[in-house]
DNA sequence: CCATTTTCAGCACGACCGTTCTATGACGTC
DNA sequence: GACGTCATAGAACGGTCGTGCTGAAAATGG
């Protein structure tokens, strides 16, 4: 890898820690610039505007996303074992690898009434994840652990509700009892689609 | 009400509709003058500060909440009907009341890393809306339509997962389903509360 | 109807924003 | 070892941000 590449993919990291934090548009190339201790113009230089900036540190988090949830998950095996795996990798996303929680749903928020590059990249990463569920839940139809006539669009509604539920319990109200509830709430959701 | 209070109040209530499609913090001095068709500084000298323009933007928020959520919930019969009756209200002040949807989710991702006392407003905001449905909640129980051991804080949990859910699909993904989800999901979670 | 307070516009400020231009040093290639 | 590409810094730009100061117009109350 290139020396241009390198630095840009540690801004890049850096980015993604930020953006977690205070979110894409309060991600500022001089705050940024700050925190790896470079020049602002040197920085920009990587990225020729600042949307190309967010769309790549979305990109940059979408690839620590695949690493930390979505490849364990496949790597377990089908059935309701791998939707309880699905949803433990996400717990470790949301509350150990980012200071400031998952970047999607902050994202999400930020941009769901402005439209844009960013958004449609938020619709299509977040439209990705949703079929990521449901062929997780597919599967465990097929191994016999769902039943055959569940909903997987509904599956995946629900479950997408639990991570905002969590996420908001967590990070807005610092509910100890988060944890738990989103567990007896998964447990709700899976007991209601087995066979 | 003097002068100064209605064009102050005026000056709120788009400020509540702006914030709403933009957030809190892009909520610019600037252009909710030009919004109002005011001067920067005419409309500053309502407020001391930005901070205290977001604060009282909230409040002015909740005061529309409480007319368009909390009144009507708490005028219909105690029991499951309430509890329907709030989720409809709610889906009405998501869909109808505000352009960009409902502003205590936006607020409450917008600082839920943040400290001050935006994020110290929203979290009480969110608890005394928690505690609410708790206590719609719990006269269902004391009506016999909800199950003697039902636990109040799991229910207003997994209500508030809808919430956001309906939120996430309507506004980001533009999902038309969203709603028929929505509708399923609280029928699936009223089943499981149920004497 | 006048005196006083309130309401608002105009202008200016320093800070920071994203962005551009220019210069300089490091690097890979022959 | 010279050369050209690449990586970065520095300075400066126009713009917008939040925020003060000043004065005029308007509302208010006796």
């Amino acid at each position: 890898m290139s020396k241009g590449q390198q630095t840009k993919t540690a801004i890049l990291d850096e980015a993604v820690r930020l953006a977690s934090r205070v979110g894409f548009n309060a991600l500022t190339i001089g705050q940024l610039a700050e925190a790896t201790e470079m020049s602002k113009s040197g920085l920009f230089a990587h990225f020729k505007s600042k949307e190309a900036l967010q769309l790549a540190t979305l990109d940059r988090g979408r690839e620590w996303f695949t690493g930390v949830v979505i490849r364990p998950t496949l790597a377990s095996p089908r059935g309701i074992a791998r939707v309880r795996t699905l949803f433990d990798r996400w717990l470790v996303w949301e509350t150990e690898t980012l200071p400031g929680g998952c970047i999607f749903v902050t994202g999400s928020i930020e941009y769901d009434d402005q439209p844009g590059p960013m958004r449609d990249a938020l619709v299509r990463n977040q439209r990705d994840w949703a079929e990521f569920i449901e062929s997780v839940a597919s599967a465990a139809v097929n191994e016999g652990d769902f039943r055959a006539d569940l909903d997987l669009q509904q599956f995946a509604f629900s479950l997408q509700g639990l991570i905002y539920a969590y996420h908001h319990g967590t990070r807005l109200l610092r509910d100890p009892k988060s944890l738990e509830h989103t567990h007896r709430g998964l447990e709700l959701l899976i007991d209601s689609a087995k066979a």
